[in-house]
DNA sequence: CTTGGTTGTCACTCATCGGTGAGTAACAAC
DNA sequence: GTTGTTACTCACCGATGAGTGACAACCAAG
């Protein structure tokens, strides 16, 4: 495939364009593989997702992904890496101007956040979905990192407010983040969750007024 | 179970124990295929669940799924066929001696009795899951049938009682089934959810004590 | 120059998938 | 018996999956 003279040439002058020059560079390359991965769960799900798939996306040879990755496992773990740093990336860490009193305005704050950076999020959302689908090594490893993440935020942001007596924030906040999570990803499949359209934004603001109503209703 | 190669040499008098007459009942074997359907689907989600899977389990051959039921499709809407009984079958019509004066009381007893229900039913369990995770004509269409089934349940349930003013009962309850839902699967699947155990009776209680603390909350 | 390691490509094996066309076993009517 | 229908099985197809071993291109050190 690469420039060979020897090749006849019945168009002496014929544009050079398709020969795709590959650099040999394998961090370039690994990188590519990572992003094609990325890319490839958060627009066609788990259910296409493989080592032949990514290899094709990334325009690479699946052989690369054995021998830098280890195949895919290993590069699930790299996906979860990077997940570290969605919260960071994704949602603001200031409170927008607001001043946040009480530990129910943090909550109500807290969850359109949530809901928000995981609607404009396609790669968070697939994974969600593959964590209550599905109970392989591979999705413990991104489960795992994902929580982890939620959880040492949800920790930093909370600060030196204390919920309310009489509730468990635990649990409570668990059906709130499960509540939430489930929304979204009904909506992204289907457009709707229990009778509830959730197309337009229209839609979604009867959503969140709901949910603001349900944290106030428990938290105050 | 595969017929055994050896049944092609016609041995007179061998030992006919092994070769498990198949009676010729098309009825049967309709039946036999279906539960075989149901139970790959509840035991092994819808990762593996192919027309081979599915003829491997009823122990025929796979072309009588195309023949009795025009394929997966097919198949597939035949199982939702059998949805509609679903909360009939296993949600209890009564109010189990209690007096619902409330809208509160009775979404209280409903969210609970959704819960166990769906904790009991690994089949429900795995259609749900499906339904967050793919939007394809089969999906589509055990959806509806599910969610036809929930609503006509939820409705007949309500008999006359009025939720309070100023919330929207479709939106708040919307979002209640979606993390009941939610946080069945992420238990079903991972044990946890967002940090909270769910394995042990007494992980539910807790669960089920901020599940009712959220429905007071927002419907007193 | 040769040598050796790195980067990338190719060509396979093996398993399984959905789907189909041809053939066989049971049975009822004549 | 023969015939025709129904219930069922078998053998194969092309496509695609994961995974592996061998090889070509490139580059730097000796």
């Amino acid at each position: 495939m690469l420039n060979d003279p020897m090749v006849l040439t019945p168009i002496a002058d014929a544009p050079q364009a398709e020969p795709e020059k590959r650099v040999r560079d394998r961090g370039a390359t690994e990188k590519a593989i990572l992003a094609a991965a990325k890319a490839l769960l958060a627009q066609e799900g788990f259910q296409n997702f493989g080592i032949n798939a990514v290899a094709r996306g990334a325009g690479c040879d699946k052989q690369l992904i054995y021998r830098y990755y280890g195949g895919l496992n290993g590069l699930v773990d790299a996906i979860g890496a990077d997940l570290g740093t969605w919260v960071k990336d994704r949602i603001p860490e200031d409170t927008g101007g607001m001043f946040l009193l009480t530990y129910g305005d943090l909550m109500e704050r807290l969850s359109l956040l949530f809901l928000q950076a995981l609607r404009d999020d396609p790669l968070m959302r697939r994974i969600v979905a593959w964590e209550v689908s599905e109970n392989t090594e591979q999705v413990r490893r991104l489960s795992e990192a994902r929580s982890k993440a939620l959880a040492t935020w949800l920790e930093r942001m909370r600060g030196s407010l204390a919920p309310p007596k009489g509730v468990d924030p635990v649990a409570v906040n668990a059906i709130l983040i499960a509540a939430i999570q489930h929304i979204v990803l009904s909506a992204s499949a289907g457009g709707q969750c229990a009778g509830l359209a959730l197309k337009t934004p229209k839609d979604w603001e009867k959503a969140e007024a709901a949910l603001k109503r349900i944290v106030r209703g428990v938290y105050g």
